[in-house]
DNA sequence: CCTGCAATCTTGTCGGTGACAAGTCAGGGG
DNA sequence: CCCCTGACTTGTCACCGACAAGATTGCAGG
């Protein structure tokens, strides 16, 4: 039989909850039920995340952290901004459990230190490589963050829910996006003149 | 008393449900919940929706054709694809609990008729204007699409879930981003040569 | 008129779930 | 050696989703 203690539940709990959220989307996971796969009676993840929602909170903060390494690791890489783009595409693609979780604040205990601490971590490696970005240009730099953000998340975001052609493979469908909008040897989009109005 | 037969359950049930989903997010809502709204026995609902999932399918149909609606609306008044944009945010915004529900799969009958037309007609409201893009460049169209439904989709998404300043106003910020990487009038983001390397 | 039928809604029930309370067990500091 | 704290278990409660069976209503066809 198993020892009385499991030696290192929390890490266990989180990692059968990745995988039970990878199956089932974030909506089919239940304490018990992770319990079970870890073989430990019902109640004793709570002991260590007090809530399911202090779970979630746990899960979000581990991915918020594991998506600022990876941003700033690429940051150390290349300075191409197409390029963090693109990093944090994959990472949502190849950590999808975590990133699914980490965009719900209905999830989570919105106050938890850990938590506002990693997202704002995440936010520092994503606002830096902004910085990297037309220096030459007054279009308010705050304006050019929520840009840039809003297009890499949305690609994400949509990606992960099946709304783009699956057939592609992300990561090069999310360069060309990028490139597209960001970048230096491509032809930017814009409005053709004679329909543009604001 | 109330009559046995309420009369129009179903419009009734997806009211409440817009409420219960703006006030505890889509995870906390449950059909016995919205029957105890409604007025009517905690078995009401099913007849109509067979399942959560079924309400929630219908919500998120109901929310595709109320987008559809909306961005049809503003494009036969502008044709301009900032504001198509921000008709995209502005919708995102004020119908929050149809918005949060249209995007989780994990949460439908993915196979449900009448969701996956009207999410067609919004999809084709939303192509339609991005033709109005940039007739005299090559940039292949399908990614020129897919970059503007990332942008406004991601906007959105972020705006939804507190991750933008809370005191701007959503839609007049939209329309800088969109002016910034759509517009005509405005200088448009790029990186810097020096640190551009592909 | 009235009869039977189908749609609508109710009541009752089952297994599963989250939260909580109280108990049990292991190990390290006094 | 003891006990104290943290780790885990057992037991319980209210709630939820799904299903089955019954009650009620309106209505179509004779």
């Amino acid at each position: 039989m198993p020892p009385y203690h499991h030696g290192d539940l929390r890490r266990a709990v989180l990692a059968a909850a990745v995988d039970a959220i990878t199956e089932h989307g974030p909506a089919g996971v239940s304490l018990r039920d992770l319990a079970r796969r870890v073989g430990v009676s019902h109640a004793g993840p709570v002991h260590h995340f007090k809530d399911k929602a202090g779970l979630l909170t746990a899960l979000a903060a581990e991915g918020f952290a594991l998506l600022a390494d990876a941003l700033n690791a690429t940051r150390e890489q290349t300075n191409s901004f197409v390029e963090l783009g693109v990093a944090y595409v994959r990472f949502a693609v190849r950590h999808r459990a975590h990133f699914e979780v980490m965009f719900r604040p209905d999830l989570h205990h919105t106050d938890d230190p850990a938590l506002t601490e990693a997202r704002e971590r995440a936010g520092a490696a994503l606002a830096g490589g902004v910085e990297a970005l037309g220096e030459q240009r007054t279009g308010d730099r705050r304006t050019a963050g929520v840009a840039a953000w809003s297009i890499v998340h949305g690609f994400a975001t949509l990606w992960n829910t099946g709304n783009l052609a699956p057939g592609d493979d992300p990561e090069e469908l999310a360069h060309r996006v990028a490139a597209m909008l960001f970048g230096d040897d491509q032809p930017v989009l814009r409005a053709s003149p004679e329909l543009q109005q604001t």
